[in-house]
DNA sequence: AACTATTTATAAGA
DNA sequence: TTCTTATAAATAGTT
C-alpha cells in the first residue's frame, strides 16, 4: 500500500528503515487499539526497535496481560509481580505458598514441621532467598544442639550448687551454729529462683523429643525443599 | 477500508464481532511479522479474544521479549522465572540480589550487618518469604536477649558454686579434717571444667557489644528492608 | 468462505 | 521529521 509494492525483507538503508519503522509502528498501534475496542479483546504488544528502543501498547495493563498470558500458557514458571491489578491473578498460588510457610512457622523461632515446597512453584529469586534461609537454619540447628547440651550442664551445676548448700547447712547444724547464712545462704536465693528459660522454649516446640539423645533433640528448622 | 466506513466502538453483534476479530487479528499478525522483518525489530503481541482465547505472536520468543520488556521498563516489579532461556537475561539482577544477601550473611547464624534490600528489586513471592524470614529473625532477637540474660545468671550461679566450695573447704580446714572431698570436692570438677559455650558464640558474632546494656547487646538478625 | 467496493495504510518523493 | 499523494493492502458489508 504505497507508491510501489515492496518485498518483505530487512530494509538495509538505516534511514528509510527508521522511517518505515515509525510509520508502521504507528499503524500497528492504531490497528491494535481498534481490535481491542471493536472486538472487546485484551491486546498487548511490545516492540523493540533495531536501536533497542521500547514501544508498547496494552488495552488494559501490560502487567495483567503478561500475567494472564503466563497463566494461560500454564508453563511451570510463574510471572509474579507486586502490582495490585495483577494480584488478583497471582494471589491464589502466592497465598497458597504463603499459607504453607505460615502454617509451618512456629509462633516462636522453631518450625514444628519441616516445610515442603515444590521448587517449581518458586521463581529464581525466591529460591535464592530460601536457600539462604536454609543455610541460616542449618547453622541454627548446630547452635540449638549446643544450647541443649549446655542446658544439661547448667542443671548439673545448679544441682551441685544445691548439694553444696545442703552440705554447708549440714556442717553448720553439726557445729550447732545458727549463722546468718542459714536463712538466706550466701545471699544467692534470688539467683536460685531465677529462671533459665532458654530450654523452656525448646521444650515447648519439641516436647516429645526432650528425652531422646542429645542429637535427636535438635528441632527441625527452616524450610525443606523436595 | 471496506464497503463502508465504520466507527470504532464495540461491535455488539456477536457473530460479526467474531468475524471482524478473525479478520483483523490475521491482519495484525501479518503487519507485526512485516514490521519485525522489514525493520529488524523484536515484536511480540498477545491477544485475548472476548471469549478468552489466546492468540500470540513473537518474532523471537515471548519469554525473552517479556523479560526484556520487564528489564527495560525497570518498574518496581521483576518478571523472573526459572526457564533456562530466560535465565540469561534475569541472571544479572538476580545474582546482584543473591550476592547482596550472601555478603551480609555471617558464617554463623547472625548477620554481622543488617541487609539492605530495596523492595523494588523483589517480586511478590520473594517479599512474602523475606517477611516470614524477618518474623523468624524478630523472634530470634527475643530469644537471644534471653540467652544473654541467662548467660549472666549462669555465671552468677557458677560464681556462687565456687564460693560455696571455698566455704566448705574453709570449714573442713577449720575442723582440721582431711575429707576425701578436698581433693575433688563432691566429684563435680568435671562439670566445673566443662564449657558453657552458648555465650561464646554470641560473643564471636558481636564482640564489641558484649559490655553494653542487656537490650543493646541483642545482635542484628535477618534482613532489613528500606 | 469468497467477493469486491471502499477505506485505510504507507512507499516514495518533496 | 512531516506532508503529500499515488498506490498497495486491508477489510466491511454482501453473497
Amino acid at each position: 500500500m504505497g507508491r510501489g509494492k515492496i518485498v518483505i525483507r530487512k530494509i538495509e538503508n538505516s534511514a528509510s528503515r527508521q522511517v518505515t519503522f515509525s510509520k508502521r509502528r504507528k499503524g500497528l498501534l492504531k490497528k491494535a487499539k481498534e481490535l481491542a475496542i471493536l472486538c472487546d479483546a485484551e491486546v498487548g504488544f511490545i516492540i523493540f526497535s533495531s536501536t533497542g528502543r521500547l514501544y508498547d501498547f496494552a488495552s488494559s495493563s501490560m502487567k495483567s496481560i503478561i500475567d494472564r498470558y503466563s497463566r494461560t500458557k500454564e508453563e511451570n514458571h510463574q510471572v509474579l509481580n507486586a502490582t495490585s491489578e495483577v494480584m488478583a491473578f497471582s494471589t491464589s498460588r502466592c497465598l497458597h505458598f504463603t499459607r504453607l510457610i505460615e502454617e509451618s512457622l512456629c509462633s516462636g523461632w522453631v518450625f514444628h514441621q519441616p516445610l515442603l515446597i515444590c521448587p517449581s512453584q518458586l521463581n529464581h529469586q525466591s529460591s535464592s532467598i530460601i536457600s539462604l534461609w536454609q543455610r541460616e537454619a542449618e547453622s541454627l540447628r548446630e547452635q540449638l544442639h549446643n544450647l541443649q547440651e549446655n542446658h544439661r550442664k547448667v542443671n548439673l551445676i545448679r544441682q551441685e550448687n544445691m548439694e553444696l548448700r545442703k552440705k554447708i547447712y549440714a556442717t553448720n547444724e553439726l557445729n550447732g551454729g545458727t549463722s546468718k547464712d542459714t536463712s538466706n545462704p550466701y545471699g544467692l536465693s534470688v539467683i536460685e529462683n531465677s529462671h533459665v528459660d532458654v530450654p523452656i522454649h525448646l521444650e515447648l516446640c519439641q516436647p516429645q523429643q526432650q528425652t531422646d539423645g542429645p542429637r535427636a533433640t535438635t528441632p527441625k528448622l527452616g524450610l525443606q525443599l523436595r
